[in-house]
DNA sequence: CTAGGGTTAG
C-alpha cells in the first residue's frame, strides 16, 4: 500500500505522463473506500489478459485496461506490458518503445526487456545503444542483461566492444553466471577468437549442454572441424548423453568437411533417436554430409524421401551428384525441381553449371547459361562465368574460354584465371597458361596452388630454370604451400598422412606394404609417372618421392588395417596427381577393393581398375 | 515477483 501511495505521488508530479489515467487515480480521501483485494484482483486480471493476447488488437485493449485502472504505475504491470509487446511474435518494437518512454523510472528489468526486443528484431546496434543509455542513467546491469547484449555483440562481430563488456562483467562479478559465460563463448566464437572462447570455457566450473554447444559451434565457425569432433567426444564422456539437434548439426557439418562417414552416420542415428521429425535444414545438412563423405546413394535416397524440399535441398543434391560425376542425374533433378514449380536461383545455377563441367556436357552447359537469364531472369555472376570457363577449358576449348573471360561484363577474378590456368595445364597450352598465370601473379595471389600449376607446366617442358624462378618468387612473397595430406577412417578414427611422412608409428609396416604394392602393380603393367615430381633430380629420387605421396601411404595403411573386400575411403586436402590416380586404379583391381577418394573438388570412385571420373580430370 | 545462452544448408 505504501508503495502504491508513493507511486501515486510520482504520477502527480511527473510532467511527461500524458497517458496518466487521472480519473482512476484515487484521491487520498477515497483511498480507504477501495478495498485492497480489488486492486490486486484487477492486477491479476490485467496480467492474465496480457498473457492471453494473440495479436496487437487484443494487446491494445489490455494496455487500455491497465491504464484505466492506474496499474501502469505499478512497475510490475508496466514491465509485463512492455515485455509482452516487445517479445511476442505479433508484437511491435516501435509500440514497445513508446510504452517504455512513459515509464518514469525504468529499472534493470525494463532495460533488459528492451534489449532483448531489439535483438529479437535483429536491430543489434539499437540493443547496444539501449545498454549505453542504461549505463548513462546509472542503472546497474545484472546477469540477465548480458546474454542479450552479448548476443547483439556476437552478431555484430563487435570484438572490441565485446571485450569491453567482458571487462564490465568481471567488474560486476557476474562472470560466474552460466548464461553469461555461454554468451561469452559464443561472442568470441563468432568473432573468430577461438582462444578467447577457450579461456572462458576452461575456467567454467559448471558446464551445461549449451556450453558444449557454444564451444563446438565456435570451433565450427573457425573451420576447426576435427576439434569439433574431439569436443563432441569429450562431451559424451562427461556424461552429456544423447545430445541435441543443434550440436548434432554441427557434428554432421564437421563430418562432411572431414569426410568422416562413420561418425556422420552415428550422428544421423542419434538425430533419428532423439528428434521426432527432422526439419529441412537438418535433412539438407545430412544430404550434404553423405554426398561429401562419398556415400552418394545414401544422399540421394535421403533426398528422395524428403517430404518438403526447397531450393537448398535440391542444391545440395545436385552439387552432390555433380561431385560424383553423375551429371546427367543432377540435371534430371534440376528438371524435377522446375516441374515442382520451385524458382531456380543464382546458386542453383552454379550447381547445374558445375554438374555440366564435371561431366563435360558442353552443349547443355551453354544452353543453361543462356537460359538462366532469358527464362528465369537470373543475372549471371562471376561465379557462373567461372563455371563456364571451367566447362570450356576442361573440354579443351581454351580459346573460347579465354574469349569468354575477355568479354565478361565484370573484372575477372582469381578463380576465373585459375580455372583457365588449370585447363591449360591439362591440355598443355603453355601460351595461354602463361597469360593466365601472369594475371594471377599480378593479382598478388596468395594461393600456392597457382604457382604449383605454373611449375608443372614448366617442368613438363623441361624449363627447370623457370620452375626454380617460380619457387624463388613463392619464397620472396612468403607463401608456403599447405602440406598435402590424405586421411582414412579406420574403426571410427581418422588417420592423417602427410607426404613423405616417416614419423608415423607404424611406418615400418606401411613401407613394407608400399613395396609389396608397387611390386604387384608393376607386374600388372604400372609404370611410375615421374613427370609429376617437380624437382630436377635423378629418376630414382623422383620414384622415391612418388612412393611417399600421402595417398599411397593412406591406402597402404587402410589395406593393412581393414578387412578384406571392405571399401576404403580417402579424403585429401589437395587434388591428386595423375600418378596416384593411375596407381589407385591398379590397386582397386589387384586388391579387389572399392576405393573412394575425395579430392579438393570431387570424388573418384575406383573399382576394377577404372575410375568414375573417366580420367576426365587427368588428361596429362 | 517476471526473463536469459546456441540456430545449423547450397
Amino acid at each position: 500500500m505504501i508503495r502504491r501511495q508513493v507511486q501515486h505521488t510520482n504520477v502527480l508530479i511527473t510532467p511527461r505522463d500524458h497517458l496518466q489515467p487521472t480519473q482512476v487515480l484515487i484521491p487520498p480521501r477515497n483511498h480507504q473506500q477501495i478495498p485492497e483485494f480489488n486492486l490486486q484482483l484487477k492486477e491479476q486480471e490485467c496480467l492474465s489478459s496480457l498473457k492471453r493476447c494473440k495479436n496487437m488488437e487484443e494487446f491494445k485493449q489490455a494496455h487500455a485496461q491497465i491504464l484505466k485502472w492506474g496499474l501502469f504505475w505499478n512497475s510490475f504491470c508496466a514491465s509485463n506490458l512492455v515485455a509482452t509487446c516487445a517479445l511476442s511474435v505479433w508484437g511491435s518494437m516501435a509500440y514497445a518503445c513508446s510504452i517504455f518512454c512513459q515509464i518514469c523510472e525504468p529499472g534493470t528489468f525494463q532495460f533488459n526487456t528492451m534489449m532483448r526486443g531489439h535483438v529479437k528484431d535483429m536491430n543489434y546496434e539499437e540493443a547496444v545503444l539501449v545498454y549505453a543509455d542504461m549505463l548513462e542513467r546509472g542503472i546497474e546491469p545484472d546477469n540477465f542483461t548480458f546474454p542479450a547484449l552479448l548476443k547483439a555483440g556476437a552478431l555484430l562481430r563487435a570484438l572490441d566492444e565485446g571485450m569491453q563488456i567482458h571487462g564490465q562483467i568481471l567488474k560486476l562479478g557476474l562472470h560466474d553466471d552460466l548464461y553469461v559465460q555461454n554468451s561469452l563463448i559464443n561472442l568470441y566464437g563468432k568473432c573468430k577468437k577461438i582462444e578467447l572462447s577457450y579461456v572462458v570455457f576452461e575456467t567454467m566450473d559448471q558446464k551445461s549442454v549449451s556450453s558444449w554447444s557454444a564451444i563446438i559451434a565456435a570451433n565450427a565457425s573457425s573451420g576447426l572441424w576435427s576439434k569439433c569432433l574431439t569436443l563432441f567426444g569429450d562431451m559424451i564422456s562427461e556424461g552429456f548423453g544423447e545430445p541435441e539437434e543443434s550440436i548434432l548439426v554441427n557434428v554432421v557439418c564437421a563430418c562432411a568437411h572431414l569426410g568422416a562417414l562413420q561418425l556422420g552416420k552415428c550422428a544421423h542415428g542419434s538425430l533419428l533417436r532423439n528428434i521426432s521429425s527432422l526439419n529441412v535444414i537438418v535433412q539438407t545438412s545430412l544430404i550434404n554430409m553423405y554426398a561429401k563423405c562419398g556415400a552418394i546413394q545414401e544422399a540421394v535416397s535421403l533426398f528422395k524421401k524428403m517430404p518438403d524440399k526447397n531450393q537448398l535441398s535440391y542444391s545440395a543434391a545436385i552439387s552432390g551428384l555433380a561431385m560424383h560425376g553423375q551429371g546427367r542425374e543432377a540435371l534430371k533433378l534440376f528438371s524435377d525441381m522446375l516441374r515442382e514449380g520451385l524458382e531456380p536461383d543464382a546458386v542453383i545455377y552454379v550447381g547445374v553449371l558445375s554438374a555440366c563441367s564435371h561431366c563435360g556436357l558442353v552443349d547443355e552447359g551453354l544452353q543453361f547459361f543462356e537460359q538462366m537469364k532469358s527464362e528465369y531472369g537470373v543475372e549471371p555472376t562471376i561465379q557462373h562465368y567461372g563455371c563456364m570457363v571451367d566447362l570450356l577449358g576442361r573440354a579443351g576449348l581454351l580459346i573460347e574460354a579465354y574469349d569468354l573471360i575477355k568479354n565478361m561484363p565484370m573484372k575477372p577474378n582469381d578463380v576465373v584465371w585459375r580455372s583457365l590456368l588449370s585447363a591449360c595445364k591439362v591440355h598443355q597450352n603453355l601460351e595461354i597458361g602463361e597469360t593466365a598465370a601472369n594475371e594471377l601473379l599480378q593479382s598478388n595471389s596468395k594461393n600456392p596452388g597457382d604457382y604449383l600449376l605454373l611449375s608443372y607446366m614448366y617442368a613438363r617442358t623441361g624449363r627447370w630454370e623457370d620452375v626454380s624462378q617460380v619457387r624463388t618468387e613463392l619464397a620472396d612473397k612468403g607463401i608456403s604451400q599447405a602440406p598435402g595430406f590424405s586421411s582414412v577412417e579406420v574403426q571410427r578414427k581418422i588417420y592423417r598422412f602427410f607426404s613423405q611422412d616417416v614419423k608415423w608409428p607404424h611406418h615400418d609396416g606401411i613401407s613394407d606394404m608400399i613395396h609389396q604394392m608397387e611390386w604387384q602393380l608393376k607386374f600388372e603393367g604400372y609404370v611410375p609417372d615421374t613427370s609429376q615430381v617437380l624437382l630436377n633430380v635423378q629418376e630414382d629420387e623422383k620414384r622415391q618421392r612418388l612412393r611417399g605421396h600421402s595417398q599411397k601411404l593412406a591406402i597402404a595403411f587402410a589395406l593393412l588395417n581393414t578387412s578384406r573386400g571392405s571399401p576404403i575411403r580417402v579424403t585429401r586436402n589437395l587434388r591428386m596427381c595423375s600418378d596416384c590416380h593411375t596407381y589407385t586404379k591398379y590397386i582397386s583391381l589387384i586388391y579387389e577393393r572399392e576405393i573412394t577418394v575425395r579430392d579438393r573438388n570431387r570424388f573418384h570412385h575406383f573399382r576394377d581398375g577404372t575410375c568414375s571420373c573417366n580420367d576426365f580430370w587427368l588428361l596429362t
